[in-house]
DNA sequence: GAATTTGTTAGATAGTTGTAAAACTATCGT
DNA sequence: ACGATAGTTTTACAACTATCTAACAAATTC
């Protein structure tokens, strides 16, 4: 089996940065977790799960965006979001590169 | 060969949220990265690296450890770091098992 | 024990950021 | 076109944090 290790593509240093960031907070995170949760999220469910204010969840999204770590199109009025696995495992790949962890290229 | 992936043991939420942040600041990552470069790594060697006060690498230093990233025990008067790869590896390990990646249990 | 070297702690400051309210834009159904 | 629903942007603010200086503590060497 190909495991996630070898991760296909490189990160830049920027996205690398945008990505550990996107991570660090707690929030964000959990809405990380929810999006890869369910084929197409939309973002209306995770004001449901979240007592977040819709400003704050945009806000959020738009990191995971900017990142890379997802991907969002609008469908409709709805913004369907998809969470780029590739991306996470060219991101604990490079953590594993970086602190010279086993496994990495 | 046994991937990384499978890490032995798992975190608790409070300390995959530690660590999470410790990762998110560019400077203490790079230092993180050092750390892991030498074998023991004196913290006097950092602070001719880069370009802050001592005082801030051993905040840094205090927060890698709280995550439990680090392990630093005094040695003479040196400060002897290390980097605890096992716990890196089970925070990737749960990061891809929260977003649903491939290859974790 | 005094001086030196190494690291820590306390306090202060400047910059960052998570959050919400309100105003705005976009899309759909009627 | 109108109203309703979904999401964005702007602005503001409170909380956090990276950083420094300065004072302190710990360990070594003379």
């Amino acid at each position: 089996m190909t495991t996630r290790s070898g991760a296909g593509f490189r990160l830049t240093t920027r996205q690398f940065e945008l990505i550990a960031k996107a991570l660090s907070d707690p929030r964000r995170m959990a809405l990380l977790e929810t999006i890869s949760g369910e084929r197409n999220c939309p973002c209306q469910r995770l004001r449901d799960q979240f007592p977040v204010s819709k400003a704050t969840i945009s806000h959020h999204i738009k990191e995971l965006v900017r990142a890379g770590l997802v991907d969002a199109r609008r469908q409709g009025h709805y913004l369907q979001c998809e969470v780029r696995r590739d991306v996470l495992a060219a991101y604990t790949a490079e953590l594993h590169r970086r602190t010279g962890s086993a496994g990495e290229s």
